[in-house]
DNA sequence: ATAAAACTTGCAACAATAGTGCAAATTCTA
DNA sequence: TAGAATTTGCACTATTGTTGCAAGTTTTAT
């Protein structure tokens, strides 16, 4: 039985072709994907407010995770730790490939602690590197 | 003579109405700016492709940095430190409250080395911790 | 297996955000 | 103060995101 089918199962979800469709470019995907590339990988066969709304669902159930980007385009990946619905644990690092533009979830780097000034009550953090890559030098 | 014509004869910028405006609003600003903040406070004075243009020229310039987010809305901020044309060196932590919705520039929290995986090759960091910030609580 | 209930999808319409070419206006330089 | 250089606003286009609703699909209970 395929993985898609038990993490859709297991959050509750209708299993349909969109959303089957969608997490397997996720888990096949090497980095995050931004809504643009998954009407591109999936060439226009699901309408693009169907891939809006899947997105969305599978954000509030903690499959996939948002990653801040500075140009309008939000980046999702996989959610490799326990998170689960309306509570994420991806705190770890993400890393942007200058060169070939990919996306990476690090996850054994995990976004490090900074004290913050007084009064300032953290709740949740993000961390982001932009450099080169691995698979780039 | 005002701040601003400094910074913008600095930066080898001609002085229009537009540019000093809205670099006065960075000036005062609390916290970080996103587009429709500035077009909201200079009450449309200014073509929207006008304020476009004037903040690519800024960060261009390193007069202001950008500050990567999760929800398609670029914020941007002054450059505190010694950003110079195409080199920015903003590698302090940012703020942002959930309650009061600023975001808030900790100038003296630099963003922490992290140990990166092998082959990776690190040349820009952004933190974002998302929180109650210190007006708030 | 089937029907009803629950949920998901696609469509159409709309809204917000962003980028481009070009002529007119402004600013700079001399 | 004129001419050169730069910036601006406008019109148009493109991209991105949202909503209501009817039709279609999936689930659940018989
Ligand atoms: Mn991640
Ligand atoms: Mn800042
Ligand atoms: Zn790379
Ligand atoms: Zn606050």
């Amino acid at each position: 039985m395929e993985q898609q089918f038990n993490i859709l199962k297991k959050n509750g979800l209708s299993i349909t072709e969109g959303r089957k469709k969608i997490l397997e470019l996720f888990l096949d995907a090497e980095g995050a994907l931004a809504h643009a590339d998954i009407e591109k990988h999936t060439d226009a066969a699901f309408d693009r407010v169907t891939v809006y709304r899947t997105l969305q669902t599978f954000v509030e159930k903690g499959i996939i995770h948002q990653i801040p980007t500075t140009d309008n385009a939000i980046l999702y990946a996989l959610c490799k730790d326990r998170c689960e619905e309306g509570h994420h644990h991806d705190e770890h690092v993400h890393f942007i490939c200058d060169n070939c533009n990919k996306t990476i979830c690090l996850d054994d780097v995990t976004v490090p602690d900074v004290k913050l000034p007084k009064g300032f009550q953290p709740l949740q953090s993000a961390m982001v590197v932009k450099g080169i890559c691995d698979d780039c030098r």
